[in-house]
DNA sequence: CCTGAAAAATTATTCGC
DNA sequence: GCGAATAATTTTTCAGG
C-alpha cells in the first residue's frame, strides 16, 4: 500500500506532468528491454545469461517493467510482404474546421480506420499526416475515397506514395 | 521434399514476383494472427478455445505461419511516454544526388540511426520522408544536426513537428 | 484434417543462503 | 542477487474418428 503510493508519487512530478522513467532504468533494465524488444519470447533463463544475472532478479525486473507500464504488451509482428500489404502512402489532410470539437471528432473517426497505421497532428497549419497501408494503388484509392475523404471536417488531402521502404519499423530504444 | 517444392512454387508466380499469401489464409488463421498481433504470449490452449479448435491444429498453424515467414517475430512493445520519447518529428529530405549508388549509400546510413523509426522513399522528386522520435525539441535538433543533415548526399531538410499522436501504431490486419 | 488425452520438455516460481 | 528444488505450463506425441 505504501509502496504503491510511492510509485504513484514519482510518476507525477510537482507540475502534475508524467515524469520520465527511463533515467531510473539501469544498464541491466536497458539490456532486458533491448532483448525483449527484439524477441518477446526469449526464456528468462537465456535472458538472465545475456544480461549477466540469475533468473530471479531478471524475472522480477520484467514484472516490474510491466507493472509500471513501460512494457505495454507483447505482439507478433507480421510480414507486410507476405500479407500483400506493401503499398504505403502518406496522406496530408487539411481541415476546414480546426476548433477543438472538430479535431476530437476527427481523431475518433481516424482511430476506427484499420488501414491508417499512424496518424499525427502536425504543427504549422493544424493539419494531419497519416500513414496508410494498402494492397495496391487501386486499394488505396478506394480507402482514400471511402474512408479518408469522408472523415469529419476534412478540407482537402494530398497523397505521397512510397517507392521503397528504407526503414519499415524500428523498435530500438532511443 | 515434394511438399516443400510445392510451397516454393506457390511463393513465386510466373512473373517471378512474390505472390500474396493472405488469400490462402482461412478464417481460423486470420483469427490466430489477430490474437497473436494483440498478445504474443497467449497460451496455445486459450488461443485454441478462442478460435474453436483443439490445441494440436492451432500449434501446427502457428508453426506454419512462422515457417512461411508471415509471422516474422514477437516483440515487446514499450511505452514512448514512460521512456520519455514522445517528441515525434517528420523530416522531409531532398537529395542532391538521386543516382542509384547515392540512394543506396543513403539508405544504408539511415538504417544505422536508431532515432529514425521509419523511412520511406517518396515518389515525385526522389525525396525521403522519415519519422524521428526524440526526447524533446532540443534532442531533435541535435539528432537533425549531427545525424540526419550529415547523411550522404542530403540536399536540404524540412521538419514537421507532431503536436499530438492520434494513432501511435496500429498493428491490425488490413 | 481434427480430437483428446498422455507423455515429455521447458519454463516460471519459491525457497534458503 | 545466487542457485537449487519445486511447481506450473506448455509443447509434442499418438491412437482414433
Amino acid at each position: 500500500m505504501r509502496l504503491k503510493m510511492c510509485i504513484h508519487m514519482v510518476e507525477r512530478n510537482i507540475f502534475g506532468a508524467v515524469s520520465r522513467m527511463d533515467d531510473r532504468l539501469d544498464g541491466v533494465d536497458r539490456k532486458i528491454l533491448a532483448e525483449l524488444t527484439q524477441n518477446a519470447r526469449i526464456p528468462v533463463a537465456e535472458l538472465a545469461r545475456k544480461v549477466g544475472l540469475s533468473k530471479t532478479p531478471v524475472a522480477l525486473r520484467i514484472r516490474h517493467l510491466e507493472e509500471i507500464g513501460l512494457i505495454t504488451g507483447y505482439r507478433a509482428i507480421l510480414s507486410p510482404l507476405k500479407l500483400g500489404l506493401t503499398h504505403v502512402t502518406y496522406v496530408e489532410v487539411s481541415m476546414n474546421d480546426t476548433r477543438e470539437a472538430a479535431l476530437q471528432q476527427f481523431n475518433a473517426a481516424v482511430r476506427a480506420i484499420p488501414e491508417v497505421e499512424e496518424c499525427y497532428m502536425i504543427a504549422g497549419g493544424c493539419d494531419y499526416l497519416m500513414k496508410v497501408r494498402s494492397r495496391d494503388m487501386a486499394d488505396f484509392r478506394r480507402i482514400l475515397a471511402e474512408k479518408i475523404s469522408t472523415l469529419p471536417h476534412v478540407g482537402n488531402t494530398s497523397s505521397h506514395v512510397s517507392m521503397e521502404a528504407v526503414v519499415e519499423q524500428n523498435f530500438r530504444l532511443g
